[in-house]
DNA sequence: CGCAATCGGGTTAGCCCGATTGCGGTGCCCTAAT
């Protein structure tokens, strides 16, 4: 039976998209899909993780959504589909289309013309589409670049969130989650937000080996600017270099220009027009550099990227390896430097501050309650309240998320009984509180990866639950150890037995939580509650049973 | 949280210094004006 699955699916790899071979992990993870298990996947940007829905999507009876967070990929995904007589067709349902096409789109939805189907989480948080598509009786439902439930649901995309009771409304198809960067608490929030059941887990290695880790520190801002430019001058091109703000990207880009390199800055407040001739001289070559916010990542395709340079910490180590992953992807020699000052942090502490008020929470409250006799769904509310719809969806997750109110089947939204406004804001503000504790706590992680005295690379590697042992061959520290490794220097503290990698511990103040790395004698717990802690274990030693190991320790990969 | 620009008080040169204020990143979607 299996046996004659994989057949399947190798002979449709082979024949409709002429892949002769496929990794075992794309293989794995495909028979999940075919058998309708929810699968969760987490392999590196251009190992084919499309493949893992395109493959068996083929072979499903019934149209494969797939969310997809920019319209710029939902086209790339169109065009990347195979042509021939079995090839599947692709549409896009977005604000592109114009009123005739977007009807067209629908209609060969109906007809059964159409295998993929891409959109945006905002599309599914309308009535209409998801009342057409469930008509449509979707075989799968697939979300790209899931890493976005966690880095976006909370506040920017707030759609994101709600993802989990869309798939339901659709019929509750099997639910395929992707990306290539999942720490995992960010995995285990997939898992929990998209409401998948008992999901297969294939995580391929995290290790780039050819990405030489290197982090710079400086007390100056003047110091860091000027070590920025000199670096990405000197470096074989091409590179992208990281900042924090539109202004900085303004400025490295003049300087390198000045220093006659083909430069360009790249941010959200380009025109489209812009960003695509960017991104485009990019990929061709022309331009040497590229200095980018955040903005610039996400569908670059590009393999003989050289460098990666951030001139500021990023916000998260997710964030980070994520940036410094679109380096060397042809598996030649690539660069990683992070230029840092301590105050760094406060931009980005204030980036991960951005969550709804009391006030806000207390409005939307209000309103879901007093209508509470004929429930009012999020366009209601938006309405009643006169807020944006981002905020008005942001609110009500939150209050969701509390327990302070629950969404009926047709959207309607309703007080959970005995919490009245007042108590519900409270409640959500504390969730509020929770997320931004997790989001600050994971500042303090990327400080501690740029100030590690150890291998960066076991660093970056403990944070995404992989074990790894030094010398690393790349990185800084490593290199200046002078062959004496970093772990002789600080040897294993004898507690650290007690607590490896991936156990469950229950900490005295910030009670439940999971050990993500081991480094002498601290230890890196990611707290429900309370975010990222580096703990010390002689500190601990004099504290009886202030961290206590619950058994059994689990596997990090595996979403409890 | 940190930085840059602006403001206002205290002086009495043409200006310093502290306080205040505003700004900072990611993208959908849809509507209204060309």
């Amino acid at each position: 039976m299996t046996r004659r699955q994989t057949a399947r699916l190798r002979e449709t790899a082979a024949e409709v998209f002429g892949w002769d071979t496929l990794l075992p992990e794309q293989l794995t993870a495909m028979e999940s899909v075919l058998r309708g298990r929810d699968t969760l996947v987490v392999m590196p940007t251009g190992s084919g993780k499309s493949a893992v829905y395109q493959v068996p999507g083929v072979l499903l009876s019934g149209p494969v959504l797939v969310v997809s967070p920019l319209l710029a990929l939902q086209r790339d995904q169109i065009a990347g589909l195979p042509q021939g007589e079995r090839a599947p067709d692709g549409v896009a349902l977005n604000s592109d289309l114009t009123a005739a096409q977007t009807e067209a789109a629908w209609e060969a939805v109906g007809r059964g013309d159409v295998r993929f189907v891409y959109l945006s989480p905002e599309q599914l948080a309308k009535d209409e589409v998801v009342e057409r598509l469930a008509q449509a009786a979707p075989a799968l439902f697939v979300v790209d670049e899931a890493q976005c439930v966690a880095s976006w649901g909370h506040d920017f995309r707030p759609d994101y969130l709600r993802l989990g009771r869309a798939a339901r409304r659709l019929g509750r198809p099997p639910v395929l989650a992707l990306t290539a960067t999942a720490a995992p608490p960010v995995r285990r929030e997939i898992v929990e937000r998209l409401g998948m059941r008992d999901p297969d887990v294939t995580v391929a290695g995290f290790d780039r080996p050819n990405i030489r880790l290197e982090a710079r520190r400086f007390q100056e801002d003047d110091d860091r600017r000027r070590a920025v430019v000199e670096r990405a001058a000197a470096e074989p091109k091409p590179g992208i270099v990281y900042a924090a703000t539109r202004k900085d990207t303004e400025f490295y880009a003049g300087e390198l220009a000045s220093l006659g390199l083909a430069a360009e800055a790249y941010h959200a407040g380009l025109r489209a027009s812009e960003r695509a001739r960017i991104h485009d001289a990019f990929l061709s070559g022309e331009a040497d550099v590229v200095v980018a916010t955040s903005a610039f990542g996400m569908g670059i395709d590009k393999e003989d990227v050289r460098f990666v340079l951030h001139a500021a910490l990023p916000g998260s180590l997710d964030a980070y390896y994520q940036e410094i992953g679109r380096g060397g992807r042809d598996g030649k020699p690539a660069l990683a430097v992070l230029h840092h000052r301590p105050q760094d942090t406060g931009i980005q502490t204030w980036f991960a501050g951005r969550t709804p008020g009391h006030d806000v929470l207390a409005e939307v409250a209000g309103a879901i309650h007093a209508h509470r006799d004929d429930p009012a769904d999020l366009d209601a509310l938006r309405e009643l309240t006169g807020l944006s719809r981002n905020r008005v969806t942001a609110a009500v997750n939150l209050l969701e998320e509390a327990g302070a109110v629950v969404a009926g089947e047709r959207g309607g939204l309703r007080p959970v009984p005995g919490t009245g406004p007042a108590v519900a804001a409270d409640r959500a503000v504390e969730a509020a509180e929770a997320h931004r504790r997790t989001d600050r706590s994971r500042v303090d992680m990327v400080r501690a990866y740029a100030e590690t005295t150890a291998c960066r690379r076991r660093f970056l590697l403990g944070y995404f639950g992989e074990e790894y042992r030094p010398p690393c061959e790349g990185c800084d520290v490593c290199e200046s150890a002078d062959g004496d490794a970093p772990e002789e220097r600080r040897p294993a503290h004898p507690a650290a037995s007690d607590y490896p990698v991936g156990t469950q511990v229950r900490h005295g103040e910030w009670l439940d939580g999971t050990v993500l790395s081991v480094d002498g004698d601290r230890i890196t717990v990611l707290f429900d509650q309370a975010g990222y802690r580096t703990l010390s274990l002689d500190a601990l030693a004099g504290q009886d049973g202030l961290l206590e190991a619950l058994e059994p320790p689990h596997d990090p990969s595996t979403p409890p």
